[in-house]
RNA sequence: GGGUCCGUAGCUCAGCAAGGUUUAGAGCGGUGGCCUCUUAAGCCAUUGGCCGAGGGUUCGAAUCCCUCCGGACCCGCCA
């Protein structure tokens, strides 16, 4: 037997089902199935959660979190279990910092609970954390996804988690240590971890609670103050006792995941690196205190923005899921977040153009006009295209232009008939053969991407006499000409009448109108600009 | 100190968690050409890589494991 044949056979033999659609969710969702049987759990509904940031705008990668976790639950109900995303809201959190960019009156709401501080935004909302949270939820739905809201200031007054509270209370000596071994943090060994919302000063950051009464289900506290952010936020030394069920505070970071999870009944949750010691001490907690399996879990990277730094929500320089809907379509930022689920991505403006393009060629192959030979490698194209549109993909294709291709004709296109302008040269193309559906849109966030990004043009184009000469001579021709061809021949004319090379004359031209060495054919382009501006903009060149 | 990710063509990256149509792909760039006088766009062709290094597993490794080198990030306050 021949090696080939064996590499056929054996090849053949292994290649395995598809599971799903083929892509890393369905993969994660069959594991996370099969471990839950393995536990012997319940399978009606099974859970995965993603938490909100309440405290600050935001980013990508606050959506990329609920995607992804999204997109796992997809994958279960693609196996045929029902399965439920729950989206819950951190708005008990206290402010820590007040974010680069937002007003400067948040600096008197430092420690506060973001549920319980006025909406500074505008005053649209019942509290700053609702406001917050509505922009995230915003971009949620445009993204496609279907989810369960819970807000983490709700679920603490209606007692959600008083069973988990209570059993963390009893077993704060347990929980200490576990912390102290997993983190290596030694402050929840005599300090309990609850914060309680101060009821002198209503801030939830300030307060320490050192005793719990088991009998009562109560703690007391003292609001000492407490170093939030490199910074000592003072308290107001009231000395308080707080009923632990009655929703007047929440669980330290330390220890409430575990709560949720198995309150709610969460059976997987990715997360990103930052919490990755966080999470450890929760599933410990889970199992050590509750006797519970925690949750399946991925690791996954954070977001970078084009400097490698990460993107934080408090940082400033925030690149909002909005600010990525305006020059690309919703499904092209979900296919950035969902295509990879580990490894670093960047979140820049830059990668829209091609993720707009790479979506198109996707489409292609979901309808079937592009043939992908391995049928593995077709699966997951076509089951990543399902995901990017939540799994509801449109009947009919839509148009497909190159991004960059809009780009330039929005970049040349005239003032006031910008849309109609790149229409027609699409036209001219040939690109709108198969329809023009989407295409509205297309020529929007292409319009917004020149309005914002649009290199401006060279003002200081220096030239040279004989520059100034040949540019006069144009002019004066130009003035004579009435159409397309006259204005394209009368470069060449005058380039031969002043002796310079064509090729030199035309990269002065461009230099000029458009601030670069290369452009349009220059006779269409100044019947698209009107002769009268390029002559304008010719002497204003002679002149500076 | 602990941990994660990355290293593939000049550039940006895909492929790696399902090892075998992979004698390794794409886009951009470069080069040559087409579209009536060179110039955007578009189209065609072409150029280009010891898949960071070394070892291991395997019939077979860019892909899995180990070590090392280089780059980035997270944690080591708090939440």
């Amino acid at each position: 037997m021949d090696s080939g044949d064996r590499t056929m056979s054996t090849k053949q033999g292994e290649r395995p089902e598809i599971i799903g659609r083929g892509t890393w969710y369905d993969k994660a969702a069959a594991e996370l199935i099969e471990r839950e049987k393995k536990l012997g759990r319940s399978l009606d509904c099974i859970r995965t959660e993603s938490g909100l940031g309440a405290s600050g705008i935001p980013h990508i990668g606050s959506l990329a979190d609920v995607l992804r976790n999204h997109a796992v639950a997809q994958g279960v109900r693609i196996q045929g279990y029902d399965a439920e995303f729950i989206a819950f809201s951190d708005d008990k959190d206290g402010l820590r910092k007040v974010p680069v960019g937002l007003p400067d009156e948040l600096e008197d709401w430092l420690g506060f609970p973001v549920s319980s501080i006025p909406d500074v935004l505008g005053g649209c909302h019942d509290s700053f954390g609702a406001h917050i949270t509505s922009l995230l939820l915003e971009a949620v739905e445009v993204s496609g996804v279907d989810y369960t809201f819970m807000s983490g200031t709700k679920v603490y007054e209606e007692g959600v988690l008083n069973d988990e509270i209570v059993a963390i209370m009893e077993n704060h000596g347990k929980i200490g240590t576990i912390i102290q071994e997993e983190l290596g943090q030694e402050k929840y060994t005599d300090t309990l971890p609850y914060f309680a919302v101060c009821e002198s000063c209503n801030r939830i950051y300030t307060t320490n609670a050192y005793r719990y009464v088991p009998e009562e289900q109560k703690l007391l506290y003292r609001c000492k103050g407490m170093e939030v952010k490199g910074r000592w936020l003072e308290g107001c030394d009231h000395e308080g006792e707080v009923d632990v069920t009655a929703g007047r505070g929440k669980l330290s970071w330390k220890v409430e995941f575990a709560a949720r999870w198995h309150a709610l009944d969460i059976r997987f949750e990715a997360y990103g690196k930052d919490i990755a010691d966080s999470v450890r001490a929760n599933d410990r907690i889970c199992r050590d205190i509750f006797g519970w399996e925690p949750p399946m879990h991925v690791q996954y990277e954070m977001f970078l923005d084009r400097g490698g730094k990460k993107i934080s929500k408090s940082a400033g320089n925030v690149f909002t899921p909005q600010v990525w809907h305006r020059y690309g379509s919703p499904q092209s930022l979900n296919l950035l977040i969902l295509k990879r689920f580990v490894g670093t991505k960047s979140g820049s403006v830059e990668e829209i153009p091609p993720h707009m393009d790479e979506l198109d060629d996707l489409e292609e192959v979901w309808f079937g006009k592009r043939k992908v030979k391995d049928p593995m490698e077709n699966a997951k194209l076509r089951g990543l295209y399902e995901y990017v549109w939540m799994l509801n993909p449109p009947e009919e294709p839509g148009v497909h232009i190159p991004y960059n291709l809009l780009l330039n004709l929005a970049k040349v296109a005239p003032k006031g008939v910008e849309a109609k302008f790149i229409r027609d040269k699409l036209e001219d193309y040939g690109n709108l053969k198969d329809g023009d559906a989407g295409l509205e849109r297309r020529i929007q966030y292409a319009l917004n991407w020149i309005e914002d990004f649009g290199e401006p043009e060279l003002h200081q184009v220096s030239l040279t006499a004989e520059e100034k000469k040949a540019i006069s001579s144009l002019v004066a021709a130009l003035g004579q000409a009435t159409d397309e061809e006259a204005y394209q021949s009368s470069v060449f004319d005058v380039a031969r009448e002043e002796g310079m090379r064509p090729g030199s004359f035309f990269q002065l031209l461009y230099g000029i109108l458009l601030g670069k060495t290369r452009g349009p054919r220059f006779g269409p382009f100044t019947a698209t600009m009107g002769k009268e501006t390029v002559i304008a903009e010719l002497k204003r060149a002679i002149d500076a």
